[in-house]
DNA sequence: GCAATTAGGAACCAAATGGTACAAAACAAC
DNA sequence: GTTGTTTTGTACCATTTGGTTCCTAATTGC
């Protein structure tokens, strides 16, 4: 007779696992984050690894998940619930970082390091991407009078690029300019 | 007596070897290229490799000096070459790119993958970018009467920094806009 | 208690990693 | 030709890599 136990269960948690793979992922990147050092982030030995995920490569794809649903969700929350008095001061926050973090955007870090290779990765930041160019989108649109749909596209599409360049840039050294008077000066030109 | 003969010449191209561990690096970044590889990409064999370099590392320091001498000196020369109506006719040059290249900028690929972590990357990549700063600063300056020399600065960093992120996101999967167009459109209400 | 099922953990593994050692080869000076 | 010096190519190396095996532990249904 069949036994429909649930036989012995997991200790780890498995949110807090892939928290710990996010954070090392982001930091370090892919190739830099070797097994050992994954499972220490992790929490967990090679056996449990293996047995809740494929591989490192199906871990990364859930941190890429996991990214997306905490850290970039907080996010466009934010640009959601901002109600400054003008677009730019909403926007400036995606420029303002810590000091000292030299993670970078786990988003562009991972088109840069694995989407001509990958096309699952190229799909999520893709993906992820598009979601942060919307939250934007609805930025421009609620807070500044758009010309026409189009122009509001277009300069969501621009203000999103920027953000990934401004990522990749701080990653070897933050410049520290006055990004939030760059935007309003961009933005109070044209919308 | 001493000998001062020459001994035995190299039998390979400095420049060449250079040139392909360049194109490699380039394309598939630090990590990810192994010592197999780039020996082929180089064309010779470890003996030589481990005499003439100093090790990997030391490769990839001289990989971007190439680039820095070879790649960015043309686009440099290029944007100061230009002579076109208007300014972003002359930028728009930046964000065009083949097709089915995946490559990236490798001074963007560098600083995402190793500015945290190789002060000597860090170094490189910001001089680099600053160079590219410059000329688009150029551009400015010659194309467009600027309102004021902080002004153009602010405007050739945006350009810069909107480059990079284009480049980034580039390598996930090109997106085809008209960046000619929203450059003009950029530009066109600024300078 | 006992079978069934799954988690945990350590030992183990083949392959790949970057790097070294060394002998043969190619040149210049004499 | 001999000697001195440097390049070249191969064999070799210790370490690290991501992944598997397998035994034990914990739990449920009976």
């Amino acid at each position: 007779m069949r036994n429909w136990g649930m036989a012995r269960p997991r200790e780890f948690d498995l949110e807090t696992a892939l928290k710990g793979a996010t954070d090392i992922f982001w930091r370090q990147g892919y190739r830099a984050t070797n097994l050992p050092d994954l499972l220490c982030a992790m929490g967990l030995t090679r056996g449990s690894f293996y047995k809740a995920f494929r591989d490192k490569e199906g871990v990364y794809l859930r941190a890429l998940d996991f990214y997306d649903a905490h850290v970039l969700s907080g996010t466009v929350a934010q640009l959601d619930a901002c109600e400054g008095p003008s677009a730019w001061t909403c926007l400036a926050g995606l420029f303002e970082g810590a000091p000292g973090d030299r993670r970078g955007c786990f988003i562009c870090n991972a088109m840069v390091e694995l989407g001509p290779e990958s096309q699952a990765v190229a799909a999520r930041t893709a993906a992820m991407a598009g979601r942060l160019r919307d939250a934007i989108l609805r930025v421009l649109e609620r807070l500044g009078p758009a010309r026409d749909a189009r122009e509001s596209a277009e300069t969501a599409d621009l203000i999103l690029h920027l953000y990934f360049g401004h990522q990749a840039v701080g990653k070897a050294g933050r410049a520290e300019a006055d990004w939030a008077g760059r935007l309003r000066h961009l933005l109070g030109e044209e919308a």
